[in-house]
DNA sequence: CAGTATCCCATAGGATACTG
DNA sequence: CAGTATCCTATGGGATACTG
């Protein structure tokens, strides 16, 4: 019988948070929550919504987020975190305040340079 | 003349430090410092010289780690992280938390639905 | 509005073999 | 030991068109 093969924590993470949008979208759920559909896809520059509703059924199925459908007309549909996708956050600020500093570094660097990064 | 985007740092950071060994490799340079090609290999599991090479070139590449190399017979080379690389320790730690509190998680979940995870 | 259904492609990643 | 050099493939990701 097989136990949960204990392996690195940080691989972990990284197997439920890869991905080009997971982060991006949880990022635009912590900040505010819940969210709909097209306010994801307004939100998230370049995302498509194959590829949002592609992410978010994954994130549903790690609980990560929940999905809650209002029987309107037009359709609604409230995207928010569960408890689970909430204690993603102290490691968001991180992620988020270590992409600014690098963001920094890399600006005083090319004051350095002269050269530009075109985005 | 354009000046650096300033997009999401969340993603910023997810651009450095996404592919599958990056984090790896960091975690493995984060513990103790300076190792071998060797000893990374050995140490981070599954992974292949080639993309051992390739991950850390990369690394390199964006500043977070240094290489140094020995005139030694047979050759030592030896990784560490830079000062940039430093900074993401704290980022590091978070995610290490996370990923075992997510383990821990499924851990629970998995006793009340009697499902094991083959990994 | 909130999605599916298809199709398509680049590239990240891997296997294998070889070298200074 | 510390890598390259090749080659190959799976799949993450995207474009487009359509639907309840």
């Amino acid at each position: 019988m097989k136990k949960i093969e204990i392996k690195c924590p940080v691989e972990h993470s990284v197997e439920l948070l890869g991905g080009k949008w997971k982060l991006p979208i949880l990022h635009a759920l912590v900040n505010a929550s819940p969210k709909r559909f097209k306010e994801l896809e307004r939100e998230i520059k370049g995302i498509t919504p194959t590829m949002l509703t592609n992410q978010l059924r994954s994130l549903e199925t790690d609980g990560l987020v929940s999905r809650k459908i209002f029987a309107t007309v037009p359709p609604t549909v409230e995207y928010s975190l569960t408890e689970l996708g909430k204690s993603i956050k102290p490691m968001m600020v991180e992620l988020q305040k270590w992409g600014l500093f690098h963001q920094h570094y890399l600006q005083s660097q090319m004051k350095s340079t002269k050269k530009e990064k075109t985005v």
